[in-house]
RNA sequence: GGGCUCUUAGCUCAGCUGGAUAGAGCACCUCCCUUCUAAGGAGGCGGUCACAGGUUCGAAUCCUGUAGGGCUCACCA
């Protein structure tokens, strides 16, 4: 039972001894750091029950626990707050039970619990992955982890977009301006060569739509009837009917692409379970579409259209098939749900790591599978995240104002070397071992930086302002690991040592520690509740920033005694475990030195 | 226009299911390396929590309205 547990039934029996009423819930919250105490019950919701002085009732309260509970070394009361000072000894002794655990707070999954589906990246395979792909990636990985850690299975997979007019026009634009380009030829990642192609559709439809206009065409003609949409649609016919050439040429960039990405992934330390094609899947989601048609869950249209009419839930109609039978987006999202849980019968719920600009889209769609009579769509969550802006606004791939992803990994790592080199604590390291280094740190800085804010917010993101190496970063807190490293070196540590709990005092900064260890399991589950890396990146700098305080106040080493010195050596161990599991569910890497 | 969402210090962000004098980092100003890594620590400056009402013992937090920003309402994805 936790401590909290134990006082509420404590204040409860409390309550009922003094006042012959019986509560049914006890308010608690930290102590602030102003008063003492280390826990304080909240008088004030009481008063609905017991009419009187809160601070008396405090005071009543308060001598109960002090005489009923060996946990509770003292109390004051201040206005209508019980700030409750637990004895030394309970703290040791948790920390006693905990200190050899190296998985402390993470909870292993349990054999009858269904498993969560993450996915997310999911990106179009006609350009580079830029820093709004990193947000996803980051958060989808991180989301995934915690949700390990909290006791669920999970697996990580993604739907790769790689279908549609859109990969058809790089495909025509290489055909037409590429003179046989290649990765090898051009030493290009396969995805930015791509890329580029899709960016020089652009730029030659652009032209042709000018030329057309100059010929006395009206600007929205001119969009439609430009030569190389055509062309592009002609390519998305021939595909669909699986023209020979066209199946080969698309084959050949999507796989220069997917190499490319696979790199991408691998800067990024992000992996996948499993993947999903909408090639393969957008099919499936027409039969569904014909089983909701039968059941009435969808309507036919005159023209052939397929319609889900939601106005009885407060939004609107949605197209599910078009006229001319082709799916639309809803379409495939309806299949490959349903397919995943084909693939994978123990999954009893999805994530999904969409951009917030989606949201209306998967309102729609968990709706629908859950008219369709699904009963794993009421576990269908859209994990929805701000976009990534640019000083300038959006960032726009065919206007090149992105952010690339590998560029910026690269920058990251350049900076860390940087200040690495400046500082000067690299002695004895290897090129290749400061190499690894540099990327540890530079990747720290960037995904703590993305994680740390609430996902449901947007990012500014100014690429003149370098991201920082101090303060509240991912590169101070792995500072402070690769300090407590070097103690650990020094420090002769052995874990199995227990420290006599009865005998032993507590330095306020010890306990403050400790107190901090205690709340990682919480954290992990409200993290996981909530898939908000954020709450995990700000409990680590909270746990980092109460260590540097006790490393700069308290002498570890030059402790007065064994015992001591034993005690602090621990708890330091303690605390970069716990830092290095936290960070391993943001995805970042700790250095023995730096 | 309808729907969703955001607004906290000069800047970037915390603030758990309503609780004590709203907290961090950056920036700016003081101090601290003959002691375990100064990417650090101790302190200072800085706030009408967008605005106006309401709910109650108590509101940054809940409700309503206003202003401003974002997203979305496609036979695009």
């Amino acid at each position: 039972m936790s401590l909290q547990d134990t006082l509420s039934n404590y204040v409860k029996q409390a309550v009922n001894a003094d006042f012959n009423i019986n509560l049914e819930t006890v308010e608690f919250q930290a102590t602030r750091k102003e008063f003492a105490g280390d826990i304080t019950v909240v008088i004030f919701p009481m008063l609905r029950f017991i009419k009187g002085n809160p601070v008396q009732i405090g005071e009543t309260i308060g001598s109960y626990l002090v005489n009923n509970v060996t946990e509770v070394k003292s109390f004051n009361v201040v206005k209508g707050f019980l700030n409750v000072e637990i004895s030394d000894a309970y703290y040791l002794n948790f920390f006693n039970g905990i200190k050899n655990d190296s998985a402390f707070g993470f909870v292993s999954p349990k054999a009858d619990e269904k498993a969560v589906m993450v996915e997310y990246s999911s990106p179009n395979t006609n350009k580079p992955l830029h820093l709004g792909h990193v947000r996803n990636n980051l958060l989808g990985y991180s989301v995934a982890e915690i949700l390990k850690a909290s006791g669920k299975k999970v697996y990580k997979t993604q739907i790769i977009n790689d279908r549609g007019i859109h990969i058809c026009k790089s495909m025509l634009a290489w055909e037409k301006f590429g003179s046989g380009e290649t990765p090898e030829s051009t030493g290009l990642k396969g995805d930015k060569l791509v890329g580029n192609y899709y960016v020089k559709f652009d730029q030659e439809y652009k032209k042709e739509i000018q030329n057309l206009i100059a010929a006395g065409s009206t600007e929205e003609d001119a969009k439609k009837n430009a030569p190389l949409l055509l062309e592009a649609q002609n390519m998305l016919l021939k595909w669909e009917a699986g023209d020979k050439d066209t199946v080969a040429l698309w084959t050949k960039m999507n796989g220069w692409v997917y190499d490319g990405f696979a790199e991408s992934y691998k800067n990024l330390g992000v992996d996948f379970d499993t993947l999903y094609y909408e090639s393969n899947t957008y099919l499936l989601g027409k039969e569904f579409v014909a089983e909701g048609l039968k059941s009435g869950v969808f309507v036919k249209e005159e023209d052939g259209s397929v319609w889900c009419d939601l106005t009885e839930d407060g939004l609107d109609k949605k197209i599910v098939l078009r006229a001319d039978g082709t799916a639309v987006y809803m379409t495939q999202d309806i299949g490959t749900a349903i397919q995943r849980i084909k693939d994978y019968p123990d999954v009893g719920g999805m994530v999904y790591t969409v951009g917030n600009e989606q949201d209306y889209h998967f309102q729609v769609l968990f709706l629908i599978l859950k008219k369709l009579g699904f009963d794993w769509a009421k576990n269908l969550y859209h994990l929805s995240y701000g976009m990534v802006d640019l000083p300038s606004g959006k960032m726009k791939s065919r206007e090149g104002t992105v952010v690339d992803a590998d560029d910026l990994i690269d920058d990251m790592a350049a900076t860390a070397e940087e200040i690495s080199e400046e500082l000067g604590k690299l002695d004895g390291y290897s090129t290749q071992e400061k190499k690894e280094l540099y990327k540890t740190i530079g990747l720290g800085a960037l995904k703590y930086y993305i994680l740390k804010v609430d996902p449901k917010k947007r990012i500014l993101f100014d690429p003149k302002e370098s991201i920082d190496f101090q303060g509240n970063t991912g590169p101070f807190i792995q500072y402070t690991y690769a300090r407590i490293q070097s103690i650990l070196r020094k420090g002769n540590l052995n874990p199995d040592v227990a420290i006599n709990a009865t005998q032993t005092a507590l330095h306020p900064k010890e306990k403050e520690l400790i107190k901090q260890i205690q709340l990682f399991p919480e954290v992990i589950q409200n993290a996981a509740n909530n898939h908000s890396p954020a709450l995990i990146a700000n409990y680590t700098y909270d746990l980092v920033k109460e260590f540097n305080s006790f490393y700069q106040n308290v002498s570890i080493l030059g402790a007065d005694n064994d015992t001591e010195k034993m005690l602090r050596v621990q708890l330091s161990q303690v605390v970069a475990n716990t830092i290095k599991n936290s960070f391993s569910l943001l995805g970042v890497h700790v250095p023995e030195r730096m």
